[in-house]
DNA sequence: CTAGGATCCTGTCAGC
DNA sequence: TGCTGACAGGATCCTA
């Protein structure tokens, strides 16, 4: 899915393109899509604030309700007005007409804009929830903290809970730090110079900090730069999202050249998931 | 408690 | 062409 700077990339584009606009109607299409109180609540609500956890987002409405959205593998958000904006799984809804197949639940606003939740596979969620029901919600409250607002202490004793285990299955629990997944995992893998597949108990306390700042570094590039993309959408700028293809060191580079060595990267699995690695730089 | 695998779902692609 | 299995930017549930 969308990971921690594409969620951040969606929060800020409808922050900028929603917040204060009136949901006149709500269409849930796909009934497995929507959790918590009743759609109907939503309507007549206006969006009042945005945030984010992890790769929650959340959405205050006037009435004091949240949607907590999380797109999982193949979700994506996409705003239709006199601009589009379109971020999450990249594919080529980006460009389709609305709603398309894959649109699962979406929300007109007096205006006569549209925000629609479009979600190929169905793993993820619009829950709408009271202030208490965000509070107690079991996903947010055991999500670690942000790669920011964790020390390098925090990190290092956080990790040393599961010493057996492949490193990279450690960073993509979110109980251990919130908001990395498959492509900043193995990017961060990269900047810290260690093999993802390597056990928990290798790790030196010296790659340990590598890998926190590694994290903190790959995801703030990603997020300056708009968010990851593999295809050619194009934001409501005209730029194009590029974080895959400019930053990218090792995700789907696998029969590249690593960029430092010039190796070739390789792809293995660790942890049930695809995994990219440069085998000189992370030997 | 941890670790690892199956599972939710739809679509695409490689290999017969 | 048609079929089959593997795989996919995630997280939870079940089992050992």
């Amino acid at each position: 899915m969308p990971e921690l700077p594409e969620v951040e990339t969606i929060k800020r584009g409808l922050e900028r393109l929603t917040l204060n606009k009136r949901i006149a109607r709500v269409h849930v299409l796909c009934e497995k899509s929507w959790r918590g109180y009743d759609a109907e609540r939503v309507i007549g609500q206006t969006i009042t604030k945005f945030d984010r956890r992890g790769k929650a987002l959340l959405i205050c409405l006037s009435n004091g309700l949240w949607m907590m959205v999380h797109l999982r593998m193949t979700g994506q958000m996409i705003y239709a007005g006199a601009e589009k904006f379109a971020a999450g799984h990249p594919d080529g809804n980006f460009t389709a007409e609305m709603p398309s197949k894959h649109t699962r639940i979406y929300f007109d606003f007096d205006d006569g804009t549209h925000l629609y939740f479009n979600d190929q596979r169905k793993f993820g969620f619009i829950k709408l929830l009271d202030e208490l029901g965000l509070q107690e919600d079991e996903f947010l409250r055991k999500l670690a903290p942000e790669p920011w607002d964790m020390s390098k202490d925090e990190f290092w004793a956080r990790l040393q809970k599961h010493q057996k285990s492949p490193l990279k299955a450690v960073l993509l629990d979110q109980h251990v730090i919130a908001g990395v997944g498959n492509i900043y995992a193995d990017e961060a893998c990269f900047v810290a110079k260690i093999y993802p597949g390597a056990r928990v108990s290798e790790v030196s306390r010296e790659t340990a900090d590598a890998l926190l700042d590694g994290i903190c570094a790959v995801m703030q590039a990603s997020i300056d730069s708009g968010g990851s993309t593999m295809k050619d959408y194009v934001r409501a700028d005209g730029t194009k999202g590029s974080y895959l293809e400019k930053f990218a060191q090792v995700f789907r580079r696998d029969g590249d050249k690593c960029r430092v060595c010039g190796s070739k990267i390789l792809k293995t699995r660790v942890a049930g998931r695809g995994t990219h690695y440069c085998p000189e730089c992370q030997g």
